[in-house]
RNA sequence: GGCGAGUUGGCGGAGUGGUGACGCAGCGGAUUGCAAAUCCGUGUACACGAGUUCGAUUCUCGUACUCGCCUCCA
């Protein structure tokens, strides 16, 4: 059994990562408030969790881990959204609107999602459906003296639990002292806060022994993890932003319900995603989503590779830079992979080999950068032997199960594809004998701009033949100013298109 | 103000108690009609100060700076 070490936020140590129970490793992570698409940020410890998901499958077992993440859908923004849309004529009640409001973004969050390649996870539960348990929890924590209820609140008793901010290493006076926000009456401790709060006509509301109101945010954590985890469980996870308060409220709520030492085993936490040094937030507007990114041809692919290279416990700087390098490096993999061949590629049993050195890396504390560095080191081997078919082959297989475990799918890339595809039969559908051109095109390139391209490296390739090099240079100048790639190889030439290039530049060279 | 994290070459980014991966860019070479790709070679870095140690970039303390949380946020 692969020893996998995890820094624990609970301890601040990297600890040796032991299960509760190896046959059903169990793991939650704070999902998104579905107000609206996720931007680059919200991205991030999907992407991290994602590869701890598969690390966690790979070591013990595909059917003995469970993981969980939740879609906060009780939430004021939703609310505003739906309000506005009811406001300009929309048809519905206002729980009908809000209720299309989180399917419309739910959808949204799924497919930007998928495109960074992350598996869903095995449950996706929404507050929503879990009210009955936040209010029989809440009604719990009154009943063990955790919580109480004033004015159509119910608040949890910070002072009920002695270890309330040992997570985030606080103490309450001190938080007290610099506490900024307005302190509401009702509260016994400034520090208090809301498991259920009153609503009105134009909030969503249900009811409760408080009256008709709606939960706060904590809690839907605690009662969800706890419906579909049980009271302990060995992983949770998300943002470091998160740490305080919500992780350290979850912690007070389901310790005070379920016992002491009860919840989450290990705590982990990674660290924020910055634009030109800042925090990318709501708040200080410096962000865009990870749709926009994929609007502008930076594959989902190229986005897991780059949040891939900084470890999940630092900040990550996005740049463009790394986009187009990270786009390079995926490229001459794929590119290296179509050698294994069509017939390797088409039976879909296929999943190549995982390597111990992509284990361990992964095994260290999701360290990515380090299983990214052994990707090159076997990349360079395998390219080093490239004329040596029979040696190739497994080093070939142990890249493609590396990309497999890093969560890359090489077997369904259409860049992988269509590489295969042009490399071995004229694009062009006619029988005739030519030249071999290879076309690398980017993910989601239609079969016209394939035969674009296509015709584009065999005229290049026909001028060089002929000898005229002043024309051939002039059209690869073209080219190339268009953002492609050319290379001549003995047999042909190859055309490669990592991202979408306008066909009405094209089509006049030919 | 309280708490926490970080500071590695031109840029990005690992790692380590015994002088420091790797990628990109640069430079030199092979190759090429010229390129590209590929291969080979190559220079510069561990914020600053003190301490522990035979020896620290790696451990401890201090200083500076950066960032985060304390307010919706992943």
């Amino acid at each position: 059994m692969v020893e996998i070490k995890l820094h624990n936020s609970k301890t601040r140590k990297k600890e040796v990562f032991t299960p509760i129970n190896s046959d059903n490793v169990r793991m939650y992570v704070c999902g998104p408030t579905v107000y609206d698409r996720a931007h680059l940020g919200n991205a991030r410890p999907v992407v991290v969790f994602d590869v701890l998901n598969r690390l966690l499958r790979h070591v013990y077992g595909e059917d003995h881990v469970t993981y969980v993440r939740n879609f906060t859908d009780v939430d004021d923004k939703i609310n505003a959204t739906a309000k506005a849309r009811k406001d300009a004529g929309a048809e519905g009640t206002m729980e009908e609107l809000i209720a299309a409001r989180s399917d419309e973004t739910i959808k949204w969050y799924l497919e930007d999602m998928e495109e960074l390649g992350a598996r869903e996870p095995d449950h996706m539960p929404r507050a929503t459906q879990y009210i009955e348990q936040m209010i029989a929890m809440s009604q719990d924590l009154i009943d063990k003296g955790h919580a109480y209820a004033a004015e159509g609140h119910v608040l949890f008793a910070v002072d009920s639990y002695k270890k309330y901010g040992a997570l985030s290493g606080r103490s309450v006076d001190d938080m007290i002292a610099g506490a900024r926000v307005e302190v509401a009456p009702y509260k016994r401790n400034p520090m208090d806060f809301v498991l259920w709060k009153p609503s009105d006509e134009n909030t969503p509301g249900w009811d409760s022994p408080w009256g008709k109101g709606r939960p706060g945010w904590h809690i839907e954590c605690s009662a969800m993890a706890f419906e579909l985890l049980g009271e302990t469980f060995d992983i949770h996870g998300g943002g470091n932003d998160l740490q305080f308060p919500h992780h350290e409220n979850e912690i007070a709520q389901s310790c005070c319900a379920h016992g002491e030492d009860t919840f989450a085993q290990y705590w982990l936490h990674n660290e924020m995603l910055q634009v030109e040094g800042k925090k990318m937030s709501k708040s200080l507007g410096n962000f865009f989503t990870v749709r926009d990114l994929l609007d502008q041809g930076t594959t989902g692919e190229v986005i897991r590779y780059v949040f891939l290279q900084t470890h999940y416990r630092k900040p990550m700087n996005w740049t463009e830079l790394k986009a187009d390098q990270a786009t390079k490096h995926l490229s001459n993999y794929y590119r290296l992979l179509a050698d294994l061949g069509r017939t390797y590629w088409e039976d879909e049993t296929r999943s190549g080999i995982v390597a111990d050195e992509f284990v361990s890396a992964l095994a260290d504390d999701i360290n990515g950068s380090l299983a990214l560095h052994h990707l090159h080191d076997l990349a360079k081997e395998a390219r080093s032997k490239r004329n040596f078919p029979e040696k190739v082959k497994p080093l070939l297989e142990r890249l493609h199960g590396a990309l497999v475990l890093l969560g890359f799918n090489p077997a369904k890339s259409e860049a992988l594809w269509f590489f295969i595809e042009t490399d071995e039969k004229d694009l062009l559908g006619t029988n005739e004998t030519g030249p071999n051109i290879g076309v690398f095109g980017w993910v989601g390139i239609s079969e016209i701009e394939k035969g674009v391209l296509f015709r584009v490296g065999r005229k290049w390739w026909e001028l060089r033949t002929q000898g005229q090099y002043n024309l051939a240079d002039e059209l690869r100048d073209e080219i190339l100013s268009l953002g492609l790639m050319l290379e001549a190889t003995k047999n042909g030439a190859q055309v490669k298109a990592p991202k979408p290039v306008s066909m009405e530049k094209l089509e006049p060279l030919l």
